[in-house]
RNA sequence: UCCUCAGUAGCUCAAUGGCAGAGCAUCCGGCUGUUAACCGGAGGGUUGUAGGUUCGAGUCCUACCUGAGGAGCCA
């Protein structure tokens, strides 16, 4: 056997007799002329077999086959100005591991399909070449994210995903039983890592939250993947420059490794490359004045009243004022959580900052300096209607050695659904848990 | 939880209250450069469920089920 490349190596052999290993993606035929087009994981590829280059057998094999049948090719590489991958392969051997069964056909056509039989099929959707370019792109991002705070002296601390109560109180969590205690799965490591941030300076985890919010739009998973850091002594300027710093270099990092997908998922990327540092800052009140400014000229539905959180459509119109994400900072502190460090110049505010993402999609990162005073943490556990008991530990960090500190989490999905420009953070992960989607 | 919309062949959709159809997929036949190939033919239906109006309901009415988009909430 001829030695195994990966499509997308091909070119790298041209002229060679390879084998591919992977699956018929379609098969147009002209006559006596086949066009299997194959993928493999790494791309697509067409080869081609005329009934006059080749035995017989292979031939007809080739002719049998379906859609999605599985398949290991031998062939040889040439280039072709008129393939899209500027290459063809000349089939000379097919060896068909399992033929997918005409009467129980593969139920992905290459025609439109809607979103339900899509979401049904999930397990098989994924093969697209367009579902599998978003998930490259996906794991992009996290590795470059990851990549990001381990060049900076951050430690990975995981945070547990069982945990005793609400970190925050405010949504609703989902119940597991515990060798008969009430448990909840974690919407948030923030609380933690506030603990190991404590005992290591910078800090950062990655990893699922699950909120049982009943939210239905494009921007909500039930289940979703957070890329959380944690700082000592940091403040809230110090967070917005992480903040910056963080976007910009995943998005350089995929714009780098990424661009053949991009262009396969079909996000103009112009768009991307205009990301640079530093983006527009804008105070809450400045919002609050951009926002009735636009309700006047009829460009809001809605007019917005100081005091009130940024709504979906408040943040789109926000958003699509700029050509790089847009941070929002310094909120009312009455409308966010309990353990936001208030201003010391404005203390109705928190030190707190929303990252909104161009192009109407809103926030992808949330974040704050953290209230350092054990009174005033206490006072606000009380206000929230927080039991005292459950964050005695998280307490604890204010009574031994308490310093500034500040962190935010970013929503990879949302970042994901940004940077591909995708209708709905569905497509960003590969087994979607929504209100209404537990299968497959 | 609220608002709006949708449910017809495996898929995507059409059908003035009057014989339930097309494209794709599958099968058969044709084509040596096809690009979601094309051309000819075949099979494929309890119109989401239950009731109602009507001579007659896919179509109108009521309830329910399922899903989608949005709001709220959030990353």
């Amino acid at each position: 056997m001829p030695s195994v490349t990966t499509i997308a190596e091909i070119g790298k052999h041209e002229g060679q007799l390879v084998t591919i290993r992977g699956w018929l993606y379609n098969l147009r035929e002209s006559g006596k002329l086949l066009f299997p087009i194959f993928r493999d994981g790494s791309g697509v590829i067409q080869g081609v077999v005329p009934k006059s280059a080749v035995p017989p057998e292979v031939f007809d094999a080739v002719k049998g086959l379906t859609q999605e049948s599985s398949v290991i090719v031998e062939g040889k590489v040439r280039a072709d100005k008129r393939a899209p991958g500027g290459h063809e392969l000349d089939v000379s051997n097919v060896q068909v591991l399992q033929r997918v069964a005409e009467n129980d056909p593969y139920p992905i056509s290459l025609k439109e399909h809607g979103v339900d039989f899509l979401m049904e099929h999930r397990h098989l959707w994924v093969r697209t070449p367009r579902q599998a370019a978003i998930l490259r792109v996906r794991a992009e991002i996290i590795k470059a994210a990851r990549d990001f705070f381990d060049e900076r002296g951050f430690t990975l601390t995981d945070p547990p995903i069982l945990t005793p109560a609400a970190c925050e109180g405010t949504t609703t969590l989902f119940p597991v039983d515990y060798f008969d205690e009430q448990a909840f799965l974690t919407q948030s490591g923030q609380l933690y890592i506030e603990a190991t941030a404590m005992a290591l300076g910078k800090v950062y985890s990655f990893g699922p939250t699950f909120r049982a919010e009943k939210s239905k739009t494009r921007r909500h998973l039930t289940e979703f993947w957070m890329v959380e850091p944690e700082i000592a002594y940091a403040t809230l300027e110090d967070l917005m420059e992480l903040a910056e710093g963080l976007i910009t270099f995943v998005v350089k990092r995929c714009l780098e490794r990424r661009r053949p997908d991009l262009q396969t998922i079909g996000r103009d990327v112009s768009k991307l490359e205009k990301i640079k540092t530093p983006f527009p800052r804008i105070t809450y009140d400045e919002a609050v004045k951009l926002l009735q400014d636009a309700h006047a000229k009829g460009a809001l539905e809605n007019k917005f009243e100081w005091g009130g959180d940024l709504g979906s459509p408040d943040e789109t119109y926000i958003s699509s004022q700029f050509e790089t994400p847009v941070m929002v900072h310094r909120y009312p502190a009455k409308v966010k959580a309990f353990y936001m460090e208030p201003d010391p110049q404005r203390p109705e505010l928190a030190l707190c900052v929303d990252v909104l993402a161009p192009e109407g999609y809103g926030e992808i990162i949330g974040g704050s300096q953290r209230t350092a005073s054990y009174e005033l943490l206490v006072k606000r556990i009380h206000e929230h209607n927080l039991p005292e008991e459950a964050f005695k530990w998280y307490l604890d960090l204010r009574k031994y050695g308490s310093v500034p500190h500040s962190g935010f989490g970013m929503g990879i999905e949302r970042v994901v659904s940004w940077i591909c420009s995708l209708e709905h953070v569905r497509e960003t992960i590969p087994f979607p848990r929504m209100l209404h989607r537990l299968y497959p």
